[in-house]
DNA sequence: TGTACATCAGTGAACGCGCGTTCACTGATGTAC
DNA sequence: TGTACATCAGTGAACGCGCGTTCACTGATGTAC
């Protein structure tokens, strides 16, 4: 709003930074970032690139940040196509838009979720929040659809009670607002979906599923079933 | 057998040098392995390891090779434990001793099913007989108990037939002696426990489902239901 | 059993390259009067 | 409107470090007669 020039010019430069790198991580794996090469891209010294941040930790963690919420949002945004009512419909659109997220981000994906960098540690302040926000809209989806009495009961699971204790805390400490039942199946789910996702990253699933899109969606139903998400 | 006092030596040199990389990579990360370092913390120096390998791509590809291995090794000897004809318990050991080796193996594991390192291409023909060799465990104890009757076929799910006719096709391919059903729930059981323990080993999962062992329990033997495996 | 020779492990110097970060500086952009 | 000054982006040199790999070499170990 009332940026000066000065600040929008050094906002576009602080952007171009982070895109390159990207492009870099993208090329040669995620610990390959190096500020020099970064600063050669751009046709600038290294040293300039200290004026935008402040060191290389701080340039990854911006990386981090991003991808967060870059993920969160397409969740988010896939969420909004599907009539509300339609409990399964959403779950499946967010579900998708997370693998396809990954494969068309496969660099911001293993940046968040893959081999952590050498040296580098992801301060959690930062980090933790831009976590909830994505697994909010699948905790919230499951919420709308228990109250409106789409989740059925009969195949709610009893779960042992070291881990029922332990995400009954996590409800109150957090202010969940679901049973632990739905939280634990959204646990599941995104472990699941994680598991066949990097290994169709790192090219191991391919050649033993062939068809993994289809996969995907098959291996989703069956979740939505274990859930007990009516339609 | 006939091996000279040199070739005696020279292995042992071999697999020094190997241990040691395991420790750096255990304590910088999979892609931070030097060969100047290694030889640093053996008291040599550098130009002497090219004698027992003839590059650092060689020394990277014998270290996947014994980690897949040692990966095998380690889902032989827990089916081992149990009494043949209680498949449910073999099976369960076998995914227990699979975790457990990740747990106890962080490096090798990530190695072999994390990030690539940059620069790096795993020869396909040294490391795909070494991946068949665990995944074959399980199929062995998934195709007996089939064959004792021991797999409920109500509980057989119908598959998307591009995926049911790809999986066929591997079969005869490779000679697996299982039905498309059967090879079906081995790839989704490794994509479960994959997805599980990769978060684990990244600390994403302890913060959100407290006790991981039993978790990781409580969905094998959901994924045994899934199965069809009785008992 | 002793000697001559071949094999092989390991060295030290060098090549050419990369990195993150600090520092004193130049020169352009923006601001106050 | 014009001038003096402050701010800030970016430079270039330097520090101290790392890496993989090649090469001619030394000196110890093993082998053949």
């Amino acid at each position: 709003l009332s940026e000066t020039r000065r600040e929008r010019l050094r906002e576009s430069t602080r952007e171009e930074i982070k895109a390159i790198a990207r492009r870099h991580m993208a090329e040669q794996g995620t610990a390959a970032m190096s500020l020099r090469a970064i600063a050669r891209d751009m046709g600038m010294t290294a040293p300039a690139l200290y004026r935008y941040y402040i060191d290389r930790d701080a340039l990854i963690t911006a990386l981090i940040l991003d991808a967060f919420n870059a993920l969160a949002d397409a969740l988010v945004a896939a969420d909004a196509t599907r009539a509300r009512g339609d409990y399964t419909g959403r779950m499946m659109a967010v579900l998708v838009a997370y693998r396809e997220w990954a494969l068309t981000h496969p660099t911001d994906f293993q940046l968040i979720y893959g081999n952590p960098i050498p040296g580098y540690e992801a301060p959690r302040e930062v980090t933790v929040p831009a976590v909830v926000r994505g697994f909010s809209v699948v905790l919230t989806i499951l919420k709308e659809a228990s109250t409106a009495g789409q989740v059925d009961v009969a195949r709610q699971q009893r779960l042992p009670p070291p881990i029922e204790h332990f995400l009954i805390e996590s409800i109150q400490r957090d202010g969940y607002a679901v049973s632990p039942w739905l939280l634990y199946v959204a646990v599941v789910g995104w472990t699941r979906i994680y598991g066949i996702i990097l290994l169709e990253l790192f090219n191991h699933l391919q050649p033993v599923i062939g068809d993994i899109e289809l996969f995907y969606q098959f291996e989703a139903e069956n979740l939505f079933r274990q859930m007990g998400l009516k339609g």
